[in-house]
DNA sequence: CATTTTAGTTTTATAATAGGACTATATTTA
DNA sequence: TAAATATAGTCCTATTATAAAACTAAAATG
């Protein structure tokens, strides 16, 4: 069967995995984000397969995640703006990686400012005034496109919820 | 063959997809922060096949992200600690499809500081001091445990990076 | 003009997924 | 008590996706 697509969720998490989630994707992206351009670079880098990184490539154009351009002698990938915005979650998936599977010799990569050189603030959710919130102090609250994950088929969600979708 | 692992990486970021990058596992994972605890309630609000469920549920409970109960008459999954810490990866990836792959008739779900009601700030990086830093004001450095993607095959940067691996 | 570089495409094998049918156990209902 | 239902899976088959290697074509270089 083909692999099955999550557009039957209403769901912007399953829309951006529809965009970053398959294999490969998000570190071709993070390559992206250091620097690499060009399609040897990517896969020497990675050591992924060439079709592979074709077929990735193709799609993030077409999400205009990436953005080709084609010089002289050979073709560059760059980040665009919308490409650009998935720094935050780049950031993020390093970080857990870093703290919940760390390297044993310490840490691998260290995210600092550019100004200052110091450490960024390790991923996390903030309040409006700045709080930074435990996984429990934030709920969700339906927006005017809210529905079910599946419009289609209710499910009930008896158990208190980390994140509840209980109006108020 | 095989689906390609990521442990020729040494990169953090490839760590944690090698625990949830995996097709369907942060919808599950997104699922349990919403309360959803259990096979059913997973199956029915994804619409997964129910052999892959089990292997993912199975997956995630290994790599200590859920955790698994047998209760009277049915199964739980819920969050761990170090599932829990996937929240700000879970928002970051809900915030950048609500903004780039917007619902027409306007948000689906809006996270909120369970406080006060009001929105949460919308993923970022941030600085030390609490500015919102721009994706090409950070570089990251090399720690301890830092090599090339792949150590075996050295990878030259030319062109300047976003986020620069240069020394200083 | 031959070689190398670059960016792919093609081909083949194997593994992963989807979907449906099936199983086993416990609980509820008639 | 027997039958029905609920729950949490497993098993089977068809198809797709991936990996790996070989091949292609155009441009740049020596």
């Amino acid at each position: 069967m083909k692999l099955k697509s999550f557009d039957h969720l209403n769901c912007s998490l399953a829309q951006t995995l529809s965009v970053i989630g398959e294999h490969w994707t998000m570190l071709i992206i993070r390559d992206a984000f250091f620097g690499f351009r060009r399609f040897d670079q990517f896969q020497k880098s990675l050591g992924i397969a060439r079709n592979v990184l074709s077929d990735r490539l193709k799609k993030l154009v077409a999400a205009e995640v990436l953005e080709k351009s084609d010089g002289p002698g050979h073709s560059e990938y760059r980040l665009t703006e919308k490409g650009l915005a998935l720094q935050p979650l780049m950031i993020a998936m390093t970080h857990w990686g870093d703290k919940y599977m760390p390297h044993p010799k310490g840490q691998r990569l260290k995210f600092v400012d550019r100004r200052d050189g110091k450490p960024i603030k390790t991923s996390g959710v903030y309040a409006a005034d700045g709080r930074r919130l435990k996984p429990k102090e934030i709920k969700a609250k339906p927006g005017p496109a809210f529905t079910q994950n599946r419009p289609d088929v209710p499910v009930n969600i008896a158990i208190p919820a980390i994140i509840d979708l209980t109006q108020g």
